[in-house]
DNA sequence: CGTTTTTGACCGGCGC
DNA sequence: GCGCCGGTCAAAAACG
């Protein structure tokens, strides 16, 4: 870079020594004659080099700022500008068609979930549609069964035994309800001791609107001298069925300083009376998981010991339960199914109580189950209240062993025992089982139904519930 | 404002 | 037929 050899400025300070300033003024920058030798001069020109260069740089400075300023703003704009903002909108192209791809993903997602969602709901309405056509299906064939042993005169009872023992048999194999060993045994066996209450009266068919008159009577049903059409059987055993079952009260005693304990459903409370025999009132609950589930419950306390809460519970629930219910949706309705399908025919304990004493397994007992003859509808209690002692281990039959053990849902905090009973008494077998198996995705109603159909299963249940329970000696009633 | 609870009225079965 | 009783309904109140 070459520098002006000569710079000439005025320096106001100076301008009273013309003289000096001259001399000062003027410097040959590269002149070889340096004024090395004179100190004081010397040192001044340093110094003066100094400033020089200062306010050259500050003038460069200044020139070299203005240069830039005037160079971005002129000489770059149209250019680097163009540059710049092409490369801003190259972005923002970008981000946007990042933004709408994702957004189009998320809509495919959205969609698909809606989709999964209908999926589901329609499977799950086939397979209700599927289960009522199977039942539909089996009742006829019974009927058809029926017809024909009643055209070819046979012995009756002999042939309704038949036909009870080869359902039942069924049952083992394909897995049916046991509500159909019911059915069965309610065409064959006419004198059925149905409880005495006209099913159309029942809170769901009036709710459903139905007419009383398009309800079969009980009197039709009792009714043995006339063969009944196969249509007109298989709707009254519909009716009477459902209605038996519904009737059919599976009564839990637990002590629990709540109002109502928990069992995992929904429940709205619609009424409450004071009964008789007990200066504390019963409160009636109905299941409001589903707008046509025909579950209630009656929530009273012990009049003998008010620490007692007694919940009775009648009919099964039509719609998928909570995990937190499914445990005691289980219990009550597979007591509820081992009391129909023991005790129903003739409404004798005793029945129930040989059926639990054929099967060896089921020899184990009940302590805490209890079915009363005296109650208007079939009753089986569940005593919970006992403290259960612990005990020798019982074979449990094979059934899967998180339907029935699934976490005890009945007693939130306050419900006492029962909980702890559950876990200590479980027999370890089941216990290495339960941990071994996958958790049941929603044991269903179909599950329980299936495990109910087992011809099995009520004394399997027995066993079950009394380890469950963690029962004592072994007793009935 | 929608949902749940309360509570008196109502209904049907049953016994007398 | 009458009264009792258990169960349910439904309007009003309470609640969240």
């Amino acid at each position: 870079m070459n520098f002006p050899t000569r710079l000439v400025w005025d320096d106001g300070a100076s301008s009273t020594r013309p003289s000096e300033k001259r001399a000062i003024n003027e410097a040959d920058f590269f002149s070889n004659k340096k004024n090395c030798s004179r100190g004081s001069s010397s040192r001044i020109n340093l110094k003066e080099e100094v400033d020089r260069d200062d306010k050259r740089a500050q003038g460069f400075k200044v020139n070299m700022d203005l240069n830039l300023q005037i160079t971005s703003c002129e000489s770059e704009s149209h250019e680097d500008c163009e540059i710049k903002d092409e490369q801003t909108k190259n972005e923002r192209e970008i981000l946007f068609s990042e933004l709408r791809r994702v957004s189009a993903e998320n809509h495919q997602l959205k969609d698909l979930l809606n989709q999964l969602n209908k999926n589901y709901n329609i499977l799950q309405m086939q397979v209700v549609s599927l289960i009522q056509q199977q039942e539909q299906t089996q009742k006829s064939q019974i009927a058809s069964k029926i017809e024909i042993i009643n055209g070819r005169g046979e012995d009756r009872n002999n042939m309704n035994d038949r036909v009870v023992e080869r359902q039942f048999m069924e049952m083992g194999q394909n897995g049916k309800e046991v509500k159909t060993e019911y059915d069965t045994r309610t065409i064959g066996n006419t004198t059925l001791n149905l409880p005495h209450r006209d099913p159309s009266e029942s809170w769901d068919m009036k709710r459903l609107g139905k007419e009383k008159n398009q309800v079969p009577s009980q009197t039709h049903l009792h009714d043995s001298s006339t063969t009944p059409k196969l249509y007109g059987i298989t709707s009254d055993i519909d009716q009477a069925t459902e209605a038996a079952i519904r009737r059919a009260r599976v009564s839990v005693r637990a002590r629990s300083e709540a109002s109502m304990i928990s069992d995992g459903c929904q429940w709205r409370k619609y009424g409450q009376k004071m009964a008789k025999g007990n200066p504390c009132p019963r409160a009636y609950y109905r299941c409001t998981m589903s707008a046509s589930c025909p579950v209630r419950k009656q929530v009273q306390r012990c009049a003998e010991d008010r620490s007692v809460l007694v919940t009775t519970y009648e009919g099964h629930h039509n719609h998928p339960l909570p995990q937190a219910a499914v445990a005691m949706a289980s219990t009550t309705t597979s007591a509820a199914t081992m009391l129909l399908s023991g005790s129903m025919p003739s409404s004798d304990p005793n029945s129930f109580l040989a059926k639990a004493a054929i099967n060896p397994s089921s020899s184990s007992t009940i302590s805490l189950a209890s079915i009363s003859a005296s109650a208007p509808f079939p009753t089986i209690t569940l005593d919970l209240t006992r403290v259960p002692e612990p005990r020798a281990q019982v074979p449990v039959p094979a059934l899967h062993p998180n339907t029935l053990l699934q976490r005890p849902v009945l007693g939130e905090s306050k419900f006492s025992g029962v909980q702890m009973s559950h876990e200590l008494q479980l027999p370890q077998q089941s216990r290495d089982q339960a941990q071994k198996l996958p958790s049941l995705p929603e044991a269903s109603r179909a599950t329980t139904t299936n495990l109910a159909a087992d011809s099995n299963f009520t004394a399997a249940i027995v066993a079950a519930l009394s380890s469950f329970m963690g029962s004592g000696p072994q007793k009935l009633l």
